[in-house]
RNA sequence: GCACCCGUAGCUCAGCUGGAUAGAGCGUCGCCCUCCGAAGGCGAAGGCCACAGGUUCGAAUCCUGUCGGGUGCGCCA
């Protein structure tokens, strides 16, 4: 590792080993008493209890070995055992060259790179995208951002819900409106018209309208998966109506996603897999995986411990351990979404490059089907189940702490919310009366939308990903506080700066790292590469936020301490502008890894 | 019933592979623009880290239990 923390744990470890400890207590991190030191090692108190020695011992003789090093100005034991190590202004300046010059802005590529493959999105065709689709979309972007940004070889698949139940849905609701369209004709083959014969709002209107008759009414349930069936046979008129509606969904979905910086580089669906299923069923069968029940085909997939029978209090056998066992083929023949998920791994094993390793990025209450898939996967050598992992989220919430809806109590469509963030960074924008008045209305339109992009992008991913969250729009489009547009303004403050002082003429020169705001502010860029790891190995973008959010505070506090472009002394100047380019490059290359992006002014 | 997640400042949340004085933001109260963008900065008040035990030199963090909240559990995906 280049950064500091990395440098200065390598050197603890050596010393650790030196004295015939392992050199995992050598882990280092910045101090949390800035007033003390820098950086701090608590490895010689967990250290001296394996090895049966004095605490305060082991620590002063590892800094003892720590004396020496370049990069090392102090090194103190301070009670129990704790390493204080002060760095040099040496190793900062350097530091904050580094950030300044490397294209990672101070981070490094990971050794073990992978061929990962990300599952998010998860747009349905048959409804428009809502609320809970906002956060597979920005946290399954932020990670292949940041997985490609440190050498993992990526490649995302939005996974569209194009099949199933839903689709028979569509197609005999469309029926029960217009029968006479050629679709419906089983006489003919084709061609078929190439204009679609439904809009958005048309495939947002069928599915709801025949999913509650579909509730009501068995039989009209039963039509619909008779078409499902039909579909699936292959029927000419009912290919052409799904192609047109995957077709019309897909042109919607890219808008909003375009919206929110997100892109995949595959728009695959369940519809894509289909014709593996039936091979897939016949090799579970082969593999004496698979076992009849009822009428429908299960696999098993309990291990040891689970599934054990136990008496209730009331005389029932119950199951405690419960672990289910997944469905390829329900009683009717039909296929739910284990199978096409199972089928689909199948696909992706099919590819050029087969991933090494696959995310799905889908909410927190699929844990259960994604732990089943994943096993039932394994066990007929599919994919490794430990080489896949389910990375869930937690609920949008509103303000009384249940899932998002609407004041007249329904979703709130992903392109309305899209719209209200807009509209809402417009007024922000109007309101605050600071855009250039030269600034025109194209100009303006795009910084209002970089606002809303950062606002919503920000205020999902700065949460743990795990937990739920309350959407407050007001706040999140502030630029006070925790905020996407407070990130914006720091980084546009900063491009202000340097735009003037080149306009003055004042270039930018060798950095000396010298104040304590500007120690601070290089203490900082140096935990870029540390938030990047952290989020990667834990798929946690909030990680890389929280450092972006600190860089940007560090940088304010600086700018209020010291004149930059109004520094009297030249080479100051020219350092500190320096400094503002370290630091902008970092947080430019930061947020754009979270998916903002950020205006030349505003 | 079984399983998973969560209870940290008035509010929204970090911190959880154990380490020094538990941190941010909002809100509240002070201070700082004849000086680079004040959409900013500096400071203060505000906490039995749900509760009770246990392990440890040391627990918000690990273990057990209790209470409170959320979610899921073979024929919709």
């Amino acid at each position: 590792m280049g950064d500091l923390a990395g440098t200065l744990g390598t050197a603890c470890a050596d010393a650790f080993e030196a004295i015939g400890l392992d050199r995992k207590w050598g882990a280092v991190r910045r101090s949390d008493r800035p007033e003390l030191a820098d950086f701090q090692c608590n490895g010689a108190m967990g250290a001296a209890k394996s090895a049966g020695r004095v605490p305060r011992d082991v620590a002063g003789e590892v800094a003892e070995r720590l004396a020496g090093h370049a990069a090392i100005a102090s090194c103190e034991v301070a009670g129990p055992g704790f390493l204080n190590i002060r760095v040099t202004e040496g190793a900062l300046t350097a530091r904050a060259e580094a950030v300044r010059a490397e294209d990672m802005a101070g981070a490094e590529k990971v050794a073990d790179a992978e061929r990962v493959l990300i599952d998010f999105g998860g747009p349905n065709v048959a409804k428009p995208m809502h609320v809970g689709h906002l956060r597979s979309a920005v946290i399954g972007d932020t990670l292949q951002r940041v997985l490609r940004f440190l050498g993992d070889d990526t490649v995302s698949d939005t996974h569209l819900g194009d099949w199933g139940l839903q689709m028979g849905h569509l197609v005999t609701e469309l029926y029960d409106e217009q029968p006479e369209l050629i679709y419906f004709d089983a006489e003919y083959t084709g061609p078929y018209p190439e204009d679609p014969p439904v809009t958005i709002d048309d495939l947002g209107r069928l599915y709801p309208q025949a999913s509650a008759k579909a509730k009501a009414d068995e039989a009209r349930n039963e039509r619909s998966q008779q078409a499902v069936a039909e579909l699936q046979a292959g029927r000419p008129g009912y290919r052409a109506l799904l192609k047109h509606f995957i077709n019309v969904s897909v042109a919607a979905l890219k808008q909003d996603y375009a919206f929110l910086n997100v892109s995949f580089d595959l728009w695959k669906g369940e519809s894509d897999v289909d014709h593996l299923i039936p091979g897939l069923v016949e090799d579970f069968k082969a593999r004496g995986l698979a076992r009849e029940d009822d009428g429908a085909v299960i696999v098993d997939i309990a291990r040891e411990g689970e599934n054990v029978p136990v008496e209730g209090k009331d005389g029932k056998v119950k199951l405690k351990n419960a672990m289910p066992p997944i469905m390829l083929v329900n009683s009717r023949g039909g296929t739910g979404y284990h199978t096409t998920d199972l089928a689909t791994i199948l696909d992706r094993m099919q590819m050029e490059h087969p991933p090494q390793r696959m995310l799905y990025v889908v909410d927190q209450r699929q844990a259960l089907h994604f732990e089943q898939v994943f096993r039932a996967a394994g066990k007929a050598g599919l994919f490794p189940t430990d080489k896949m992992e389910h990375i869930g989220f937690g609920t949008v919430n509103g303000p009384d702490g249940k899932p998002f809806k609407t004041r007249e109590g329904g979703v709130l469509r992903l392109a309305d919310l899209n719209g209200m963030a807009l509209e809402e960074a417009e007024k922000k924008i109007t309101e605050g009366g600071r855009l250039p008045e030269d600034m025109g209305h194209e100009e303006r339109d795009a910084v209002a939308a970089a606002v809303a992009l950062a606002a919503l992008r920000f205020a999902d991913l700065q949460n743990t990903r795990t937990t739920n969250y309350i959407f407050d729009l007001e706040r999140f489009t502030s630029f006070e506080g925790k905020t996407g547009p407070y990130l914006l303004y720091a980084a546009v403050r900063i491009k202000s700066l340097l735009r003037r002082a080149e306009e003055e003429g004042h270039a930018p020169g060798a950095i000396r790292v010298e104040s304590e705001a500007e120690r601070a502010l290089v203490l900082a860029l140096d935990g870029f590469g540390h938030a990047l790891t952290g989020t990667r190995e834990k798929r946690m973008p909030h990680i890389l936020c929280e450092h972006i959010y600190n860089l940007a505070q560090a940088f304010s506090a600086f700018y209020g301490a010291h004149p930059i472009a109004a520094e009297k002394d030249a080479d100051t100047r020219a350092s500190r502008l320096g400094l503002c380019e370290a630091v902008l490059k970092q947080l430019e290359t930061g947020l754009d890894l979270i998916g903002i992006k950020v205006p030349e002014r505003m």
